[in-house]
DNA sequence: CGACAATTTGATCTGTCTCAACTATGGTGG
DNA sequence: CCACCATAGTTGAGACAGATCAAATTGTCG
């Protein structure tokens, strides 16, 4: 039913860094019903204060979470690339308080989420997975509160590409040490809470320091450490594992 | 087995106003073997790293999430209040990258996750709404990542009092329009990522502009829809409910 | 080549921070 | 009962990170 290279092929990925999970569980995601479309850069997937009836799956792209502020200004609230599932609340709320757009050319797929639904009964580790999947995403947004709300221009921007490419380097979109961040530095100041002129003087910064190199929205990472450092970046909860009481055991 | 006013009342309110759950499972929630606990103000309930095997439901008092930064400085990611299950998360993660303080003196109940689980198994719509409050803290945590990134201090503090008053609302522990918010002001800058000094002052503009009256922790509403329409507030995601289709009637 | 978007640079302005002092307020022990 | 102390709130002055505005430059794509 599927071709070597499968569409949810970066969903499964994830889902395998988190969670153990079996080749059956993982097929019977893989052969959920599909509907793909495609979204070009800018164009919206779904409106704040919308109702879905399906959970949509980044296959290629990226997108980002955002809402709209009382003086018009937007705020990017999240990041999403392959495999990830940016709505996955629909599974539990009706509306959502947030819009999803592209921010790049955007491969998304569309899953009802009753055939979800009745994945996830019929499967315990792979329903285990999605949630642990969420808990993850909600991880991440406090992570992003910490950054966002105390941390100076540099640490933020800094903060933001710690994350975002070790995510890619997990859903292996990522180089050896360079990777994609396809946001115009005005939408990096969206996500951070800057200016654009502003992340556009930090990102100098970071170069000057020589943590990273960019060459366009390609950006390479010189100085790992040093990055991780100036963004006060652990990775610690991007790929939490199952609950196991020998956690110390994985700290870093 | 329990008295007139169960310690998990709250919680249950919470549940209610959520999702719609029989008498039966609401019992089956309140005959979950609990272990009750009382911290001091200040005390932490648990620290940022650990692996929990209860989740813990707050009975009385308000607690805090929060995290430490590189510069030793504390970043208060969310606050809670009775009713509340501040690491619903340890459900589906091991190690907790936040920590929890108690912020006033705090009664706090502990339910082992198995047993919780157990309950989950055999109670489908308890379940679907311990599932539907973790989505809401996670909608919660987005709203505040577009508070705190892009707003000014007066809104984000009018953000906090919003916020922080329709919860207590909620489980009915806020008068008709006054109601506690037990931080002290470095605290409440802690949580909007504003300096003390600088939240008193903000205060002291919302009081001039008289949207609020404050004495001591109590703070008394005099102009809501100021208040709201400051803070860019609206109540929708607090009280989200099931998936429907006609959720366009429910819009406030 | 021309047009449009994104990046870069410079200059100025402002919201918020920091530091420091002073004033409640409430609790504690003598 | 009061002197003392610690904690929270308040006020002022000055400094600074980052915003805003405006213009120049670079890059990209038809």
């Amino acid at each position: 039913m599927q071709g070597p290279n499968p569409p949810l092929t970066a969903l499964l990925i994830q889902l395998d860094s988190i969670a153990d999970i079996s080749v059956r569980e993982k097929a019977a995601i893989a052969a959920l019903p599909l509907r793909a479309q495609v979204f070009v850069d800018g164009q919206q997937i779904f409106r704040e204060g919308s109702s879905q009836s399906e959970v949509c799956v980044v296959l290629a792209g990226m997108a980002c979470r955002h809402t709209m502020l009382s003086d018009g200004r937007r705020s990017i609230m999240s990041l999403h690339m392959a495999g990830d599932l940016p709505n996955l609340q629909s599974l539990h709320v009706g509306r959502l308080d947030f819009g999803l757009s592209a921010l790049t050319r955007c491969r998304v797929a569309f899953i009802i989420i009753s055939k979800l639904r009745d994945v996830m009964l019929l499967h315990a580790s792979a329903s285990e997975a999605l949630r642990r999947h969420a808990a993850i995403d909600s991880a991440m947004s406090l992570r992003r509160i910490a950054s966002v709300g105390r941390h100076t221009a540099i640490e933020r921007v800094a903060y933001l590409i710690c994350e975002t490419f070790k995510r890619a380097e997990a859903v292996g979109i990522a180089g050896l040490s360079a990777f994609e961040l396809p946001l115009t530095q005005a939408q990096i100041g969206e996500a951070t809470g800057l200016s654009g002129v502003h992340v556009n003087r930090t990102m100098q910064e970071l170069r000057r320091r020589r943590m990273i190199h960019s060459d366009g929205m390609t950006h390479a990472i010189l100085d790992w450490g040093m990055l991780k450092q100036t963004a006060g970046f652990d990775s610690g909860y991007l790929n939490l594992r199952p609950h196991e009481h020998d956690a110390a055991a994985r700290r870093m």
